[in-house]
DNA sequence: TCTGGGGTCCTTCATCGA
DNA sequence: TCTGTCGATGAAGGACCC
């Protein structure tokens, strides 16, 4: 599910030398469009779609035929509709990809443990371990789309190379249902006529920043001594621009990454000003927050606010706890805090946001009570509100002030 | 044109203690 | 005792990714 503008795909090129090549990403093509199409067949070949059709949503898949009207994900659905008036629009529905997307990964661990999803749609698969039992790791590659368009009735398109990057700039070269290796003394070859926006890390203010110094595509940017780049980018951006530009990536597939952070923010359908109503949403936000905390096993310590302005103005604040919580009546009364201190009580909000950081895993951790301080019962409570969502469903248990009385005539 | 939601990483600045 | 410096840490904001 890309952003960047795709680059001309090149043919299949199971020929190609993939010696040194062992790293893999396969990506779906076009893959929430592609889900849904698979239950609606009469549209295939058409402009379709996928996202909220309300006011504010954005474009979250788009067939090739609607991106051939310039559509494409991340636009707002305001701006689709008016370049392709005839694309069909379909609500997304995320259990449906969460449910491919499980069986799609399991494929990739039939081949190596070695897998590292980096979204619903994608992932690194490292098939160095591999050859002997199953081949090269094109052929692999091969098999994986076999197996992907066989079980799930979706293409992918896969990169063969010998870094992570090059191996995703790959995948994009080939879309869509392609497969395209880089062997590794062509990789100069392949990276320098690329635009500089191919690179992962640059989007469109790093792009208007190289373009300043002249350079626009990969080989401009190799060419560029570190030093100059760091007076335009900083430090660490520049290194490591400077080092895709030439090929080199060292990272290796990781197939467990710690979560470092995890939040829920919500866009209103219209800008709020009400703190009644913005604490409310704060409400359901921690709630939602710390119940994913607790699925996950977590403890964060962390709790920021997120509050974007009518003008799209974003501001964030934030506190470090004591001690590390689950509790969602606990980051709620921190993002109420955080909230009143911002000083934004009474002005027009689109979006509020709150995001748990610092966690730590919640098994083995003690539990230490301040001085005076008493044995609340919330997480004991919220835990029992976890078991009772697992047994009737998501609205069996809302704190009181979730409940909307019948007819109250205020919106969600 | 009017911008979702869930994340990661980096930079800058302030503060604090050694 | 005062001042400057340095590193660690926290907070805020921005850019970027899918």
């Amino acid at each position: 599910m890309s952003r960047k503008q795709q680059t001309p795909r090149s043919g299949p090129n199971l020929g190609a030398d993939d010696t040194g090549c062992p790293i893999l990403h396969v990506d779906m093509d076009a893959f929430y469009a592609s889900v849904e199409l698979r239950e609606r067949p009469e549209l295939k070949g058409t402009p379709v779609i996928i996202g909220a059709p309300g006011a504010r949503g954005v474009v979250l898949s788009a067939t090739y035929e609607a991106r051939r009207f310039g559509v494409h994900s991340a636009m707002p659905m305001t701006r689709a509709r008016r370049l392709c008036p005839q694309a069909v629009i379909i609500p997304p529905s995320r259990g449906k990809y969460s449910e491919v997307s499980r069986g799609v990964m399991e494929i990739f661990h039939t081949f190596t443990p070695e897998v590292e999803p980096i979204a619903s749609d994608e992932a690194f698969l490292d098939v160095g371990g591999a050859r002997k039992r199953l081949g090269p790791p094109a052929a692999i590659a091969e098999m994986i789309r076999e197996r992907v368009v066989r079980e799930h009735g979706i293409t992918c398109s896969v990169g063969v190379a010998g870094s992570k990057f090059v191996a995703k700039l790959a995948s994009q070269h080939c879309k869509p249902d392609g497969l395209l290796v880089v062997p590794v003394d062509k990789v100069v070859d392949f990276l320098h006529p690329l635009p500089v926006a191919a690179l992962w890390g640059v989007g469109e203010r790093t792009e208007q920043s190289l373009r300043r110094l002249g350079i626009k595509t990969v080989g401009d940017l190799a060419a560029v001594p570190v030093a100059t780049l760091e007076r335009g980018l900083g430090q660490a951006a520049a290194a490591h621009l400077s080092a895709l530009a030439w090929g080199r990536d060292e990272r290796p597939v990781t197939p467990h990454v710690p979560d470092k952070s995890i939040g829920a923010e919500e866009t209103f359908a219209t800008d709020i000003a009400d703190p009644v109503k913005i604490r409310k949403e704060l409400l359901r936000l921690s709630e939602r927050v710390a119940a994913r905390l607790r699925q996950g096993g977590h403890l964060g310590r962390t709790v920021s606010v997120k509050l974007r302005r009518a003008d799209f103005s974003t501001i964030s604040r934030s506190r470090s706890l004591h001690e590390s919580t689950d509790v969602a009546q606990v980051l709620y009364a921190t993002a109420c805090e955080l909230y009143t201190a911002a000083g934004l009580e009474n002005v027009r909000l689109r979006l509020v946001g709150v995001r748990v950081e610092n966690l730590r895993p919640a098994e083995g951790a003690t539990r230490q009570l301040g001085l005076g301080e008493r044995e609340s019962g919330w997480r004991e409570a919220e835990q029992a509100m976890d078991r009772a969502v697992r047994r009737f469903g998501h609205d069996a248990v809302l704190p009181a002030s979730l409940v909307r009385p019948p007819f109250d005539g205020i919106d969600p």
